[in-house]
DNA sequence: CGTGGGCGGATTTTT
DNA sequence: TCCGCCCACG
């Protein structure tokens, strides 16, 4: 057979990576260094040269995007398809083992997944159960801290708890927690992972059996795994040790959400002998901004060390633009997106950048305003919005009654009379262990008032009823019938305003969802639980209309893995980016960095890069000084472009404002200052002139701290 | 049961 | 400043 499409056109470090013999490989990939193709090739490779079967496969990735498009890669590739590879994400796949091995995994036939808001409320629930107050015990934090013991392997019990009251009470909410998704069938992400891990490593006979079956373990992002991932992979290769993984440690920006880079370093010693390929030639942009990006990274330390280069051109400087405020900035921006357009460019080539959301608004304005077509990535996605979440939580229940968080959602939506009295009382008896559906089907018995006891006698026979009468049909027609027979799509038909015509357009949305929806044959589910698995795994687009030419808005953090012919790394203001929360702690200046980092290279052939004097921030204006990045970039790359003639100081509206206030006597930014009572610290900021002049003081011990510099009393250290 | 006002919180996010 | 959530009121 000829192979030789699987090698041809690749450069000599990707080719060692494709053809490599058997054994642990590390890939560091650099950003625009190829690295999907090395993994899709190397998999083709391990296909047609070593013979290796597609059911001897697996490949693991972060997101559903990667992995669907690896798939489709490979699938080219081979010109076949690969219905037998395991090819998806850590969560799908931790799902797809947990689904075959239910039993085994302690897990009732039907459990059902949690997503983030679902998990959220069951904290909530638990909360209020143990009568702890949500002041003291914030849910969000609750729930951050449980997947955290999750993501680095830890149930209850091997959590130490020791005298300390807090931690002990945490343990009783954990426990909690865990007793009631597990009473309920309710699996959330992390425990998707944990849970799968578990069973594998308790069960011989079945590790025995997938480390035999997958003897090719490729992984993506290999940086962004967290501990259980990390430990979950190392348990399918332990035997053969035949793990292709791929990562940048400068790439590596979800550190702050459990992910490892020390994993990449580990690896060599987890795995002796491991060979270490670097791919550091790039093909998507100019030297330029080549040269610019790698400057700025230099300036991390503990690095692996890579350094990209390109065989392309020179290209246009890195330009650089200082905005008076963050409306300047927004329209010098949208200025060039216009002379781009009129040059004849696609809008869907530019992409405008920024470290934290709440910055796009006023670039949304200036684009409106401006007519110019633009789509912001984030947001409610499609099975996130509250009215899917609804109908959803219809077909969950008929699913499985004990799912108590849909049964919550739903039993008084739309709005039947059981109220929030009736809802507690059905909770405290389903605290002795029942499900809320089970109270709830006895509830007449059981003492309830008699209206309430019809109300839910009616929820529970709509129910049934509808459980009985979509058995036999389509899915969408089972969709289609629950939405009708609920009564879910007439209430939002009835509510006026353009909210509620969204909402029921997104409900025929749905039916159309599921009409299109092709279950995973592999799964074996039937396809109204496959549907409902889908929407849990895969939450959808964020905004529809990504087939318009439009700008592109987004984090920096959405930008990963995308490019751009055109882009504009906007707000380099120190305490924007790198951020405040995480100049405040240490350690995490470098992954402010990574960030910086990627965004730069998202570019293919122009990069701007902006920053703003002043800046309105929570209501509040700031005095900004220039992001460091900025200055890490070689003076030599940069063309520093100043505002002219009619954008100039004369014609703007705010030229005619202040200037900023001279800062008060004594008062320096960076400069030291000691307070009585919160001691030492820097100064940030401030504002205002007088005796209403503020300054912002991060302590070290008291933290970040605003105080009227006339009551204050900051001696100057 | 729906709405409006008050309150607190405001990086980054996939699954 | 602005948004989402919670609670109280009608």
């Amino acid at each position: 057979m000829d192979v030789s499409h699987l090698i041809e056109g690749l450069n000599d470090a990707q080719r060692e990576a494709v053809t490599a013999e058997p054994g642990p490989l590390l890939v560091l990939a650099g950003a625009g260094s190829g690295k999907t193709r090395v993994l899709t090739h190397r998999i083709a490779w391990s296909v047609q040269v070593l013979g290796a079967s597609p059911l001897s496969v697996m490949a693991v990735t972060f997101t559903n995007k990667a992995a669907n498009e690896m798939r489709g890669r490979i699938e080219g590739l081979l010109d076949r398809p690969v219905g037998g590879m395991w090819a998806g994400t850590f969560h799908g796949l931790s799902h797809r083992l947990l689904r075959a091995h239910w039993r085994e995994a302690g897990l009732p036939q039907g459990f059902q997944i949690l997503d983030a808001q679902d998990q959220l409320r069951i904290v909530k629930r638990v909360l209020r159960q143990l009568g702890l107050d949500e002041a003291y015990w914030p849910p969000k934090k609750v729930q951050w801290l449980i997947n955290s013991y999750k993501e680095s392997g830890r149930r209850p019990a091997q959590v130490p708890a020791g005298d300390d009251p807090q931690q002990r009470q945490f343990l009783r909410i954990y426990e909690e927690y865990e007793a009631l998704c597990l009473r309920a069938g309710l699996v959330d992400f992390a425990e998707l992972l944990l849970r799968a891990y578990e069973l594998l490593a308790r069960n011989e006979p079945l590790r025995a059996h997938y480390q035999h079956r997958f003897r090719h373990v490729l992984v993506d992002e290999f940086q962004d795994t967290n501990e259980i991932q990390y430990r979950w992979l190392k348990l399918f290769v332990a035997a053969h040790r035949q793990l292709f993984a791929v990562g940048d440690d400068d790439q590596s920006i979800y550190g702050w959400r459990g992910a490892r880079v020390e994993n990449i370093l580990q690896f060599e010693q987890d795995f002796p002998g491991t060979r270490v390929i670097r791919l550091e030639q790039n093909y998507r942009s100019t030297a330029n901004i080549l040269n610019a990006a790698n400057a700025v990274i230099a300036h991390n330390e503990g690095r692996l060390g890579k350094k990209l280069w390109t065989a392309g051109d020179q290209g246009a400087p890195v330009r650089s633009y200082t905005a008076f405020n963050e409306v300047d900035e927004a329209r010098f921006v949208v200025d060039r997106i216009q002379e781009w357009v009129a040059e004849g460019h696609r809008r869907d080539q530019v992409a405008v950048l920024y470290r934290s959301n709440a910055q796009s608004r006023v670039f949304e304005e200036t684009l409106v305003n401006e007519g110019v077509p633009y789509r912001v990535y984030g947001g409610l996605r499609f099975f996130e919005r509250a009215e899917i979440k609804d109908a959803l939580a219809y077909l969950r229940l008929i699913a499985n009654r004990d799912d108590d968080a849909s049964f919550e959602r739903i039993v008084n939506m739309p709005p039947r009379g059981i109220g929030n009295r009736t809802l507690e009382a059905l909770r405290a008896r389903a605290a002795a262990g029942g499900s809320l559906w089970s109270v709830a089907r006895d509830a007449a018995g059981a003492g309830l008032g008699g209206r309430a006891a019809n109300a839910l006698a009616g929820f529970c026979r709509l129910i049934e009823t509808l459980a009985e009468e979509i058995r036999d049909l389509e899915l969408a027609e089972q969709v289609d019938l629950v939405l009708g027979r609920s009564g879910l799509l007439d209430y939002y038909r009835e509510q006026k305003g353009e909210k509620a015509e969204g909402r029921v357009e997104n409900l025929e949305e749905l039916v159309t969802a599921a009409r299109q929806f092709r279950p995973d044959e592999a799964e074996a589910l039937e396809p109204l639980h496959a549907f409902l698995v889908h929407a849990a795994l895969e939450a959808g687009e964020g905004q529809a209309g990504e087939w318009e030419d439009c700008v592109q808005l987004m984090s920096l953090h959405a930008a990963k893995g995308l490019e751009f012919p055109l882009v504009f790394l906007t707000g380099l203001e120190e305490g924007l980016f790198p951020h405040q929360h995480a100049l405040d702690e240490p350690g995490r200046l470098e992954e402010e960095r990574r960030l910086c980092y990627v965004g730069m290279t998202r570019a293919m052939r122009e990069l701007y890069l902006t920053w703003a004097e002043t800046r309105r921030l929570h209501g509040r204006e700031h005095y900004a000084r220039p992001s460091r990045f900025l200055a890490e970039v070689p003076a030599e790359l940069v063309q520093e472009i100043r505002p002219t003639g009619g954008a100039g100081p004369g014609t703007a509206p705010w030229a005619s404002t202040p200037a900023p206030a001279a800062p008060p006597a004594g008062i320096r930014l960076g400069g030291r200052v000691r307070h009585a009572q919160f001691g030492d610290g820097v100064i940030l900021n401030y504002e205002g002139r007088g005796e209403h002049a503020r300054v912002q003081v991060n302590f070290e011990q008291a933290g970040s701290k605003w105080l009227v510099l006339a009551y204050a009393d900051l001696q100057p250290i």
